[in-house]
DNA sequence: CAAACCCCGGCTTT
DNA sequence: AAAGCCGGGGTTTGTA
């Protein structure tokens, strides 16, 4: 659910990294501890499916504490050390809070020979050491109760036997007891914070709300807490929506710098995400276009960035300002995936084209601050929007960086919703296709990956384009729209080459390799089963080109390969694809009209379609090919109900309008079979018409 | 090209 | 807090 979402929204972005790292050392951990499930930086949402995770989380606490309450002191005590002392060190740690823990009770437990020797040649040492260590606990604000309080919470958390309801309950009553006071005392420890946290999940909402209470105040510090923004996290999770309120109120304000925060960017973007309406996300937003919009939340509001800006220059200049700062700082620190920057680039991207001669230098600078990081924007809406933007701004030389960039992830950018719309103006804007077919096509079009890429409606979005430019029936009107739009943009500073002659080399590039790949794909006939890749691949063999290897040897054995799984063989059995598999006859009769007839909606008849280009293989001569077919097997008889008619129908249309001498030996055979025509068969009833 | 269908976010209920 | 309902937008499918 929430983190669900949450890591599909942010696939690629930084957030993900140390999950990432995460998992790997939590499988490793799973291997030796038998944990049923590995710790991951979204824990604290993740809990939400009760037990697993709660789980894996006690038993790295286990033996932390057994670990270094017994053994090795100076973990903890470093550790400890850390979040008590500095925070600024603490941020400074790459890993977060649960990742601090495995890695420390890692390298006792991977290598416990080591232990022991360790142990005994520094015996004494680590007895003072313990020592030490416990008189500081215990004179920390609240120490006493902090060691109570974690004494009940090991009984908590224990998972063998997982604690019934009733015992849960009253143990955190216990730690109820004794902590409502002192809270605040514990939410920044990285062990007590997870008591709270804990207390948190188990709680009533009257009590949730009583934490809240006594954090307020301090959600800025909680957020900027290595250990705190986990609890954080978990509150605006399991909280009430007054609780998150006070939450957001507090926050406001902060939000630049908490920004600019290693951990307070991770609790901004997940309240952004995660937890927001697009109307707080707008408020969000604005923090960023300065400090009169962070301190009074309703200023500008209902005002887009370009109605502001255009109120004076000097706002203008300060907006730039301010939001460029912000993302340059976000972008160096790494979190150039989040989905709150993309929003806050699109902003500022909005206000750069709005004078594209004016901003240049900041057009040049913008570009040259995401280059390296390009592939981090395609996964979002806004994202995706800036970074078509910038492909369309940038000059050729730029151009060749995004293009560079973009190639890492380049399968993810295909398939992704948002991202094959970046590879489409990619291909719409970059006029060097030499670069544009040699960094995608000839990846893309290989017997591997073109089945998976055609038979779905994002992936193949791209190849459609090459074949079809922007094909209404393909693009819906809003995407079409934002294309456009990149494409003018494109025009007026770098793009120099005609649009169809760009489109045109790509199409004359990419063809044969499709055709290749397609006929030496292994299981072609499951393609035939797609809706998806079906259409692509009739939209394919429809799509005109020079190219004279297709035009007479590909392109016809494809056809050929079409035609002997949906058209030879018994119709009537149910493994027949035109019986089976409903859009099989549209794309027969696609075929059959080919690129020169088409179905008139409003006459509701097939006409010519003037000035238009005859594929070889399509059209008439199909028709003429499946009308053999049929009438050569004295299979006619089968073919006049259901599916089958209304493509005989279609062929018959067709062959008539050609003038075919097909049509009249059909016609005749289908005079010979009308006793058998039935007025109920929608397709048996128009052939009845026909003769 | 229109009807049917599906998916999503927001809202209400239990 | 989870499940279920509803409306809207967009997509898919069927058509004669």
């Amino acid at each position: 659910m929430g983190n669900k979402s949450k890591g599909v929204k942010r696939p690629n972005s930084e957030s993900l990294k140390p999950v990432d790292k995460n998992l790997k050392k939590a499988k490793y951990n799973n291997r030796k501890q038998n944990l049923p499930s590995p710790p991951s930086e979204d824990e604290p949402l993740q809990e939400s499916e009760e037990s697993s995770d709660e789980l894996s989380i006690s038993e790295e606490d286990d033996d932390l504490d057994e670990v270094s309450e017994k053994e090795e002191e100076d973990e903890l005590d470093e550790l400890d050390d850390l979040d008590d002392l500095d925070e600024e060190v603490a941020e400074t740690e790459e890993a977060p809070q649960e990742e601090d823990d495995d890695e420390e009770v890692f390298v006792e437990e991977d290598s416990p020979k080591t232990v022991d020797p360790n142990k005994k040649s520094s015996k004494e040492q680590h007895s003072e050491q313990r020592k030490l260590l416990s008189d500081r606990k215990l004179q920390r604000k609240s120490g006493a109760q902090v060691q109570d309080i974690k004494k009940l919470w090991e009984k908590l958390r224990v998972t063998k036997p997982t604690p019934s309801k009733q015992q849960r309950d009253k143990l955190c009553d216990e730690i109820w007891d004794l902590s409502h006071d002192v809270i605040n005392d514990l939410v920044l420890k990285h062990d007590a914070s997870r008591v709270v946290q804990t207390l948190i999940k188990y709680s009533s909402k009257d009590r949730r709300d009583k934490i809240v209470n006594s954090l307020k105040g301090s959600f800025y510090q909680l957020a900027t807490s290595a250990y705190g923004k986990y609890l954080l996290i978990k509150i605006l999770h399991y909280g009430s929506k007054e609780s998150r309120a006070v939450i957001v109120n507090e926050l406001h304000g902060k939000l630049r710098k908490l920004m600019r925060h290693k951990e307070g960017a991770y609790v901004v973007e997940d309240l952004f995400v995660l937890y927001s309406s697009a109307e707080q996300k707008q408020q969000m937003i604005r923090e960023f276009w300065g400090s009169e919009y962070a301190v009074f939340k309703d200023s500008g509001k209902d005002k887009t960035v370009l109605d502001v800006i255009h109120e004076s220059s000097e706002k203008k200049q300060l907006i730039m300002q301010n939001l460029y700062g912000t993302i340059k700082a976000s972008v160096e620190k790494g979190s150039t995936g989040f989905q709150i920057l993309h929003a806050a680039m699109r902003e500022y991207v909005t206000v750069l084209i709005d004078d594209i001669d004016s901003n240049d230098s900041a057009i040049r600078d913008f570009i040259d601050l995401l280059s390296e990081q390009f592939s981090e924007l395609v996964h979002t809406q806004e994202g995706s929007e800036v970074a078509c933007t910038l492909l369309a701004l940038a000059n050729a030389k730029e151009r060749k960086g995004l293009v560079k960039s973009l190639k890492v992830h380049k399968n993810e950018l295909i398939k992704n919703e948002y991202g094959n719309v970046v590879l489409i103006t990619l291909f719409m804007v970059v006029d060097d296709t030499v670069l544009t077919y040699k960094s995608f096509g000839s990846e893309m079009f290989t017997p591997e990956l073109l089945p998976e890429l055609i038979e779905n409606k994002f992936s193949r979005r791209p190849i459609l384009y090459i074949l079809k430019g922007l094909d209404g029936r393909y693009f819906a009107p809003n995407v079409k729209k934002a294309l456009i739009r990149y494409e003018k943009l494109a025009y007026q500073k770098t793009s120099k080459k005609d649009k169809n002659t760009r489109r045109q080399e790509l199409l004359e590039k990419s063809i044969e390799p499709i055709y290749k790949a397609l006929l030496s794909t292994e299981d072609f006939e499951s393609l035939l089963t797609k809706n998806m890749a079906i259409q692509s691949i009739t939209e394919l063999i429809n799509t005109p080109t020079t190219n004279e290897k297709v035009n007479k040897t590909y392109r016809p054995q494809l056809i050929q390969k079409i035609f002997d799984k949906t058209i030879k063989g018994d119709v009537l059995e149910d493994y027949h694809l035109l019986n089976k598999i409903p859009f099989v006859s549209r794309s027969i009769k696609s075929l059959i009209q080919g690129n020169t007839y088409k179905f008139d909606n409003d006459s509701k008849k097939v006409i010519e379609i003037e000035d238009a280009e005859l594929i070889p293989g399509t059209g008439v001569e199909f028709a003429e090919k499946l009308v053999d077919e049929v009438i050569d097997n004295v299979k006619l008889n089968d073919w006049i109900i259901g599916q089958p008619a209304f493509v005989l129908v279609n062929a018959l249309e067709v062959l008539q309008l050609a003038d075919s001498k097909k049509a009249k030996i059909l016609k005749d055979q289908l005079k010979k079979q009308k006793k058998n025509l039935s007025k109920d068969d929608k397709g048996s009833k128009l052939l009845l018409e026909f003769i």
